[in-house]
Formats: structure tokens, C-alpha cells, sequence
DNA sequence: TGTACATCAGTGAACGCGCGTTCACTGATGTAC
DNA sequence: TGTACATCAGTGAACGCGCGTTCACTGATGTAC
């Protein structure tokens, strides 16, 4: 590697590093490369060496922000754990708390379009399944250990729900039940919609702990698959 | 009512009708005066006859779709129901059926903070509550008939969640057991988390048939709270 | 190793744009007598 | 009912701002011989 290209590759880095540091500070999923600029003692038309356009940096952005939050869940994976329930649980407290870590990279990924800017769906998808990978093969892995609990209601889906879930199954992004794939969109869900309430302040007005209300449910979701010890 | 106050009423109305549109075609909660002064044919500072600022009108805005969403759930909580489980589905589903009918009033409300706006909470939070307040009062109804099955995890709290939702109680915002609040906090996350993914697009890559799927995760959050008959 | 040339990171000036907001004003509507 | 005055909706010009993006350029870095 040249010195031209080790010195474009930090200051490529920079340039990513102080978009998402503006996106903490001023709270919102808002990328501009004039502020960029501004921030990094450079001119505007400097940052175009490296993205042909804002919505290109924005797409970067999105993209190794899903990278990231699959990383974290999958190094929670990897922890030592005495169980699939505990390994699940780690996982899913991770994922939480990489959301309060970063909340607007969160909410870049998984909130409002940003004005005028449209992810472009086959860049983002892989990266966002990643993650969502993570939680089903443990789900898998204990289904074929024979340790989760399928419940009549997990079983008896819709119609179309099931077709749909099938089809996931058969074309092989994810090569499983379709059970599984369910209780992976279930359990998804229900995370997701704690976050995105306290994220956004809703929750708090309510249960004032929301870390040990997060657990708890998480564990009460936990439980009803069967995969942590409980009267479910 | 003078002709003046009458072609005023009209005009404000129009302008915060137009706000709406603006959001709706351009698919993000986001309000410029100027626009909306161009599409009424008007100049911009006229409309500061009407708000003092752009500010103004996105709060006035927020508490109308809270209220709007409210008067919505009442009206679904009237119709006539044979348990307290059909009433509550016709409100759970029309919270959705809301939602996506007024995406970006949803969004407004519930999702990103817009870029340099801090809604004031003393205006939106009761709005918000008024909602809250329509499956609240269901469930309570419910209990009091005793109808409500309580699960021991439903009973079984972490201490801290147990006394925020206690002091709800004491407060007499809700006055209600700590159950009952737990149970509506439970159902309404579960619900906004189905919703937030389907609105933003993430539901529909795994789960064809949204509908379908609402339907039967409500359905079974009905079950598990003992108020639609089913193996729970 | 030295020279000639090619590459390319970064600059500064400029473009057109839309935004929120202010100001002094016009002219229609409403009110008091 | 008619007149004098007050109210106030709406206008047009102007402000300063930040934005994304283009363009012709300079000068440092890298490469081929």
C-alpha cells in the first residue's frame, strides 16, 4: 500500500467517523457534507474525492452500521453460555444495548427515511438479514436439539403467513422450519418494539427502569419457547 | 362568529391540511411553511398570521394526530362487541388500520425526532396518554369482571418496574392495579414493534401477508390474557 | 539515481436552491358613535 | 344609516443561512524509463 493510499484510507474513515459523531450530537439521522467539511478543516467539494454524492456516504453509513450491529450480535453469540436460552439472551440483551449505545445509527437503520434519500433495498437487505441471522440459528440449533417448545399457536399460522415463511424456507435464505423462522419474527418484533419506544421517550413515562422491564420480558418471551426454566 | 373569524378558521384549517399532504406525498414527517404557502398560493409570511413559527405548527400538528388516533380507538372501543376481547381487537386493529392509512402522522408522532424540533412534552404527553387510556380502560374493565387471567409472570415484577407502575397508580393517572397497567404496556409495545417494522419495510421481506400476521399475534396476545378463548 | 510525466487529493470561487423569519406596507373587514 | 377609526389578513422585498454540487486550478505523490 502506497502512502497516497494509506493516508485516503484514514481520512475515508474520518469522513465516516465525524458524520456519525454529528449524527450523536445533534441527535437526528441527518448526514451533510458541508458540516463534515466544516468539522474536518477541510472544503465540501474535497469530500467528493471519496463519495460521488451525499446519499452515497449515507448508504455507506447504513450498510456498516447493520455490518456493526451484526458483529456485536454475533460476538454475544460466541460468549460462553449454559444454555441456548442464555446464549439467546445474550444476544438480545446485546442488541439493545448496542441500540442505546448508538441510538442514532439505530434509528438510521431501522427509523424514518431520511428527507429526500432512499436506501437502495439490495445493498441494505443482506446486511440487515445478517443480524437477524444470528438470532434464528440459535433458535435452529436448539430446535435440533429438540429444546424448543413449540406451541400449538406457533404452529397453527395463517395461511398466507405460512406460505410466506415456506417460501423463505424453500428458496434457502434461511434453511428452516418455518416454525422457526416464525418464532425468530416473533421474538424480532417484540425486541424491537421496546426499543423503539424508549428510543423515542415513550416508555419512560411508564416504567421508569426500562432495563430491568426489557429483561423481564425478555425473559417471559424466553420462557414461552421453552428455552429458559419457567411456569409457561 | 364574524366573517372574518369564520374565513379565518377556514384558512388555518387548510393550512394544517395541506401540512399533511406535504408529508403524505413526500413520505417523511417534515414541514416547511414555505412550501405549504406556495401550494396555497399565498406568501410565506402570511402564514405567520397563523403560527408564530414553523416550530408551532409541527407541535399543533403532533397533538392533533395524537388526538385524531385517539378519537379513532374510542370510536373502534364503542362499537358494539360480545366480550371484552372482540372490543379489544377492534381497537388493536384500528390502531394499525391508523397507522397505515396516516404513515407519516404515525412517524410523526411515534418515530424520528425531526431535525431542530423538540416537541414540548407538556403539550404532546397528554394526547399521547389519551390513547393509552382507551386499552387501558378495556383491560380494567375486564379485571374488574373478572375476566383478566394474571400469569405469574404478569404478578411477578422486577422490583423497580413494580414500583414505577405503582406510583402510576398513586399518582392517579391511571387508577388502576399494577397489574392491569403492566398488561396494557405489555400489549402496546407488542403491537407499535409489529407496526414500526411493517411502516418502515422491514416486516415485509419476511412476512408476506402483514395483515394475516397482526391478526394472529394479536389474537394470541388475547389468548394469553385469557380474554379470547384459546390453549394458553 | 534522476528526470519526465501521470495521477489524484484538495482548494476556492461560484451556481442555484429552499428555508425560516423580519419588516414596512396595503387594503379589506369590523366597530363605535 | 353614514362616517371615522381600529383591527388584522395578506403582500413583496429583503435578510442570512446552509445545503449539494460543478468547475478550473494547484501542488504533492507515485511511476516509468
Amino acid at each position: 500500500m502506497t502512502r497516497r493510499e494509506h493516508l485516503r484510507k484514514i481520512t475515508l474513515e474520518e469522513i465516516k467517523s465525524i458524520a456519525r459523531q454529528q449524527m450523536a450530537e445533534t441527535g437526528t439521522a441527518t448526514v451533510s457534507l458541508s458540516a463534515i467539511a466544516r468539522q474536518m478543516e477541510m472544503s465540501a467539494p474535497a469530500l467528493y474525492r471519496y463519495f460521488p454524492s451525499r446519499d452515497d456516504l449515507v448508504t455507506v453509513l447504513i450498510v456498516e452500521a447493520f455490518d456493526d450491529l451484526a458483529d456485536a450480535l454475533e460476538e454475544a453469540a460466541q460468549r460462553p453460555a449454559g444454555s441456548y436460552g442464555e446464549q439467546l439472551l445474550n444476544v438480545i440483551l446485546t442488541y439493545r444495548a448496542w441500540a442505546l449505545a448508538r441510538p442514532e445509527d439505530f434509528a438510521l437503520i431501522y427509523g424514518n427515511p431520511i428527507p429526500g434519500y432512499e436506501a437502495p433495498a439490495e445493498v441494505t437487505r443482506p446486511a440487515a438479514q445478517r443480524g437477524f441471522a444470528v438470532i434464528l440459528s440459535i433458535l435452529a440449533a436448539a430446535y435440533r436439539a429438540g429444546e424448543l417448545q413449540l406451541l400449538p399457536e406457533h404452529l397453527h399460522l395463517p395461511p398466507a403467513v405460512q406460505t410466506s415463511l415456506a417460501q423463505l424456507e424453500e428458496t434457502g435464505a434461511f434453511q428452516l422450519s418455518t416454525a422457526v423462522i416464525y418464532l425468530g419474527v416473533v421474538g424480532w418484533y417484540r425486541i424491537h418494539g421496546m426499543i423503539m419506544l424508549e428510543l423515542f421517550h415513550h416508555t419512560q413515562p411508564l416504567v421508569n427502569d426500562t432495563e430491568a422491564f426489557y429483561r423481564h420480558e425478555v425473559e417471559s418471551l424466553l420462557k414461552s419457547f421453552g428455552l429458559i426454566p419457567g411456569n409457561s
